[in-house]
DNA sequence: TGGGTCATGTAACCTGTTACATGATTAG
DNA sequence: CTAATCATGTAACAGGTTACATGACCCA
């Protein structure tokens, strides 16, 4: 699993700083991965060390130095061998710490799980509005859908996926509120 | 974060050895969650150091030995406690591989892509049909619909939510399918 | 004057994964 | 005869998280 061949994906788009990257990273597969900046430089340095990207500081006087990486020839094969391995990701809902305590909710009363359920809609509302509104800009650094229009459908699917996966959660949780309503009332 | 309090769970229905519970695991939150045999017997031995835990050597003449775990009362306070710790999972879409190659796929070709997608497809019908199929038998361990029935529902919850998922899988990948052969014929 | 942005990172930690090892019994 | 089941683990590794540190500039 790895954000390291995500980074490299795009920085082939487009050369690009740690600080960028966290920034596209958002902005892109934002709604499916969740990339911490620590870790990125983290995957940046080890990706120099492997010979996979290549650094040149701009200096600046106002404002910190930037490290601009580019990705090396070696690099970009070893991120298009990652895209051709075999994609049997094990059906990807395998660990949800939601689920967990759902499953064990038992323990609790009615009462306070419907506001569980409630609490989790609402965050389901707040990331389906962030990928509702983030549609109508276009992507960061030159990444725009006319820039690269074969690639632009792909981005679309994964943006389709994670607005019908909250959608899901937000009918699913619809449906256990009123499965414990109805039984409080009886 | 954690398998842990998974086990405490399920230990607090029955007593049970490293074995069992990996297979009462499957069989409950496996929907949802899948556990290592290494890292259930690696928590185990953890939360025995903690103080969650207390074990006894059941010994056999024809078979391994087995040991048997029970939950102290400090064990199923913490457990209590993580129940109530905030529920803000951000979303537990967060780490998808899948989407991860999907995202990037527009450096492969459109026909090699719809054969990805049909094989993801292939995968999320495996799961459906273990899903569909486990909920006929009942919970193994004396855990049943009828012994527990407070935490039933809840049980039902996370099984609907996983059948949910998997469908919108399956309902999304064709979608994308069509868009591709859609853009063959063009 | 306080908080946000720009920009980089380190260190310790936690959790989960992979690969391996052992060895008897039983069912096909 | 072979494979699965019972039953327990260890070791090394990979990947991700949390907390922290630095410091200037800009805007309200």
């Amino acid at each position: 699993m790895s954000l390291r061949f995500g980074l490299l994906g795009l920085l082939s788009y487009q050369d690009m700083t740690g600080y960028d990257l966290k920034k596209a990273a958002d902005a892109t597969i934002g709604g499916f991965w969740d990339a911490q900046a620590s870790q990125i430089y983290r995957e940046l340095n080890y990706m120099e060390d492997l010979g996979w990207l290549t650094s040149v500081i701009e200096f600046q006087t106002d404002r910190p130095n930037r490290r601009i990486y580019s990705v090396t020839s070696s690099g970009h094969q070893a991120f298009l061998q990652w895209l051709l391995e075999n994609h049997t990701d094990k059906g990807h809902l395998n660990k949800s710490v939601f689920m967990m305590k759902i499953f064990f909710s038992g323990e609790h009363s009615t009462a306070e799980n419907i506001r569980v359920f409630q609490q989790f809609k609402k965050n389901c509302e707040i990331k389906l509005a962030e990928l509702e509104s983030k549609n109508k800009q276009d992507f960061p650094f030159g990444m725009t859908r006319d820039n690269h229009p074969d690639q632009a459908l792909y981005w679309e699917f994964t943006d389709n996926f994670a607005k019908a996966y909250y959608k899901l959660c937000l009918t699913w949780a619809n449906d256990c509120v009123a499965a414990l309503e109805k039984r409080l009332a009886s």
